[in-house]
DNA sequence: TTATGTACGCTTTTT
DNA sequence: GCGTACATAA
């Protein structure tokens, strides 16, 4: 059996090169993952590549391990026919599974399949600590990755702290997007810098810098950091840059339309060892392979540019004409979706100016008609679908309600159609909004372990210090706090310090030291434990599942079923990574998107929105919410590439059915709380040729366009509103966000900084800082061989030496 | 130090 | 209409 059977021509080229670069421009539906993974088959069977020198990028975690399953079905059944000398079904299933589970020792798990982000994780998990940043920031192996939340708190603590800034007027949420863009685009502090102006770029470009700090002092790195890191390494180490550059012969990166810049130096770095594309020429056993539609290009808020899979002919390619390029395939044919919604789908797409021309011809019939509904509000919109579903399984027998999919463009949206579902007993799934790993008991023991991995996880030692209570409040908290900032070490070396504690704690103390002992405690088993067994011990140990117990209700009953859930995904974890530790589950849990967890094969209606769609593909699709505003969001309607992106979110959405499409609207909407709200309909739908439509024709007439003008009117409100509070500029701390934090000398015994002194067993120290005023004072010593300790001079024994 | 009240802002999309 | 974050009381 050869793995270029059963592709057609354009498939065939695809999966047949092997040596130089490739560009494969593939629409919606054309069979693109199946060249995917018949490529690297055919790099392992037929051109002798070593699995563990290919590197494969994919968009989802799920990807990544279907990708897998698929490849080691392909080898399988391969190594079956050689074997044996018998097709693979009618193999006994233990030889089956003998087959599989070689394949998987000597092939699968060499592989390095996954995310951006996951796999250049692994690769800092080996390297990191060879970096060091131009500022001097380092990190080391253990390093904690924080997510969206603990980003934005690092944030706005820096803002409204250290900054003294009023987080009304310089607001951590936006300062964040933009510290995230610049990440994404490559540019360090400096580099912004160069691309900012006035007090308030001024102000980005300081926090951007001192959040980097905060990372660095927390041994953490956010999600960009995962790519950003990586670059500057790879730039700095060419020991280490020849390293990866000659291990990772064969790159394939799949939706390379939405790669963003950063992550494009990535695959420059690695397939040229650093050298301009132009000019490298070293391709000998070596490939690179992109797989992208420019038209499903969706995701340019987080920076992704798809002018990058444009440019790949320029950088890597022969620059030839598009018939005679050897380094360019496109795949046109659409094996998934019925004509009428394929030529739906082009008629819209054609209204972009942003794209390269290309048409998907179907291979299939004509199918039905797109049905198009309108509806009073979201309630008889969700009700109107569910009702077209029960109609459609009674008609269809063979229906399964897993071939249905409903498509919205905002989370918020799921929850009418989740309402009708549940009144109507039809199972479904959400997929996406609140995820798993971002519940708040998954997070507080998440945390534990984080902090057991890596004490500098400052971030993660507060959110468990008082959790269960255990009577550390806030002053305690920040005096500690205090007193580590003031000698720039992680707070758990103040916090495990038993001396410093009985001097700062005060009535804390008691809780302190317990909580000290309890990591000291599980810090000694990590050693020889594996995940799920660790989990398990913090849970006892450290009383949260006592309290959840004690607590006795519905919701801590829920909890308690959440965290047996993540001791099940650390098994799991567990059976998939024989090698798998503390660290690389805590990796995995970081970077799993709700997607990735969702069990999409069960038999019931998939609720997701149209960015977790990408990918996917349904029978059965109903599309809802097709009004202006809310599809095309309202925030893209005054930009005509935001309203394109749009309208590529739409294309996608359409082009996942393969038999029938459902798009409905409401003529009124309620938004959030009480206000109902009047829409139109999406501008989309006058933009599908009338002929493939049925239903209720979209109206676009003088309601239409006075709505239009009256959101015109709004949105320009809300820019004259941007304006003024730009025109108002951010000039120093506002008068109520002021707090002085003065040490002072302190009165009565006065201990001054430079004094020296003489302890009873440490011997000779010099005073480095003094913490607090009045009664209560603290002093940090600096004695000989040894870091700062922190004492309270009415106990401690020691003496002023003159 | 913890428990309770209340204002606010949130809804674009995600690794 | 919901959860969070901050303010105020016990």
């Amino acid at each position: 059996m050869s793995f270029l059977a059963g592709l057609n021509d354009a498939q065939r080229k695809a999966v047949d090169h092997h040596q130089g670069p490739l560009l494969v421009v593939a629409g919606a539906g054309s069979g693109k993952t199946r060249a995917l993974t018949h490529r690297i088959a055919h790099l392992i069977g037929a051109h002798g590549a070593d699995p563990a020198q290919i590197l494969a990028v994919t968009f989802t975690n799920k990807a990544a391990r279907e990708m897998k399953d698929r490849l080691e079905l392909l080898l399988a059944q391969r190594l079956a026919e050689s074997q044996y000398g018998q097709p693979w079904s009618t193999l006994p299933p233990v030889d089956q599974r003998q087959l599989r589970g070689r394949i998987f020792r000597e092939v699968t798990k060499e592989l390095w399949i996954g995310t951006f982000h996951s796999l250049f994780a692994r690769l800092l998990r080996f390297d990191i600590d060879k970096f060091r940043d131009a500022e001097g920031l380092s990190w080391t192996r253990q390093f904690s990755i924080y997510d969206e939340a603990d980003a934005q708190s690092l944030v706005k603590e820096i803002v409204t702290q250290e900054l003294q800034l009023d987080p009304k007027r310089f607001e951590p949420k936006k300062v964040r997007w933009a510290i995230s863009n610049a990440k994404n685009q490559g540019w360090l502090p400096d580099q912004l810098a160069a691309q900012v102006d006035g007090q308030r770029g001024k102000l980005t470009v300081e926090t951007y810098r001192r959040y980097r700090k905060a990372l660095a002092a927390n041994n953490a790195l956010d999600f960009d950091d995962l790519l950003l890191l990586p670059v500057q390494l790879l730039q700095q180490n060419e020991q280490i840059r020849r390293y990866w550059h000659n291990r990772f012969r064969h790159v394939l990166v799949d939706e390379y339309q939405d790669t963003n810049r950063t992550q494009y130096e990535l695959i420059k770095l690695l397939v040229t060892d650093g050298r301009e594309p132009e000019i490298f020429d070293d391709w000998q056993g070596r490939s690179v392979f992109v797989v992208g539609d420019a038209d499903q290009s969706i995701y340019s808020f987080r920076a992704a540019d798809f002018t990058i899979l444009m440019g790949f002919q320029d950088d890597f390619g022969d620059k030839a004409s598009d018939d005679a390029t050897r380094t360019m395939v496109k795949l046109e044919e659409n094996y998934r979706s019925t004509s009428t919604i394929l030529e739906a789908a082009n008629a819209l797409i054609a209204n972009n100016t942003e794209r390269i021309d290309k048409v998907l011809r179907a291979t299939r019939g004509e199918g039905e008609l797109i049905t198009l509904t309108r509806c009073d509000d979201e309630i008889a919109e969700a009700e109107a679908v569910v009702h077209r579903m029960r109609m459609l399984e009674a008609a269809h027998p063979e229906l399964r309600w897993g071939d249905v999919a409903v498509l919205y463009r905002t989370n918020a949206q799921s929850r009418a159609i989740e309402e009708s579902l549940v009144r109507w007993r039809i199972p479904y799934i959400v997929v996406g909004g609140l995820r798993f790993y971002d519940r708040r008991e998954i997070k507080d023991v998440l945390a534990y372990l984080r902090l057991l991995v890596n004490p500098a996880d400052t971030v993660s030692l507060l959110r468990v210090i008082n959790v269960p209570k255990r009577g550390i409040g806030k002053t305690t908290l920040q005096r500690l706090a205090d007193a580590a900032n003031q000698l720039g070490i992680p707070l758990w070396d103040v916090v495990s310090d038993a001396e410093a504690v009985r001097s700062l704690g005060g009535r804390s103390a008691k809780g302190l030291l317990q909580f000290c002992e309890l990591i000291n405690d599980l810090q000694r088993s990590i050693q020889d434990q594996i995940p799920s067994e660790m989990i398990q011990q913090v849970m006892e140990k450290s009383g949260y599942i006592s309290e959840l117990i004690a607590e006795a209700t519905d919701e801590a009953e829920e909890r308690r079923r959440n965290l047996q859930e993540l001791v099940n995904a650390a098994l799991q974890y567990q059976e998939e990574n024989e090698e798998g530790n503390l660290e690389g589950f805590l990796a995995s849990a970081a970077l799993a998107s709700d997607a990735d967890s969702k069990d999409t094969a069960a038999d019931r209606v998939t609720l997701m929105t149209l960015h977790s769609s990408k990918g996917l593909e349904f029978p059965l699709v109903f599309l809802v919410g097709m009004e202006q505003g809310l599809f095309p969001s309202y925030r893209s309607l005054d930009d005509p590439s935001s309203l394109e992106e749009e309208r590529r979110l739409c294309y996608v959405g359409m082009t996942r059915a393969k038999e029938r499409l459902f798009l409905s609207h409401a003529s009124e909407r309620r938004l959030w709380g009480g206000m109902r709200q009047p829409a139109v309909p999406s501008l989309f739908l006058a933009e599908l040729p009338e002929g493939l439509v049925q239903g209720d024709l979209p109206q676009i007439g003088g309601v239409a366009l006075r709505r239009e003008r009256r959101l015109d009117r709004l949105t320009r409100v809300d820019r004259d509103d941007n304006q003024r509070i730009k025109a108002g500029g951010v000039s120093g701390a506002p008068s109520n966000a002021v707090r002085r934090r003065q040490a002072g000398p302190a009165p009565g015994k006065a201990w001054v900084v430079g004094d020296r002194v003489v302890h009873s067993s440490f011997g000779e120290g010099e005073i480095t800082h003094t913490f607090g005023s009045g009664e209560k004072v603290s002093i940090a010593v600096k004695f000989v061989g040894m870091g700062p300790k922190i004492l309270d001079p009415r106990l401690a024994p020691i003496e002023p030496l003159e």
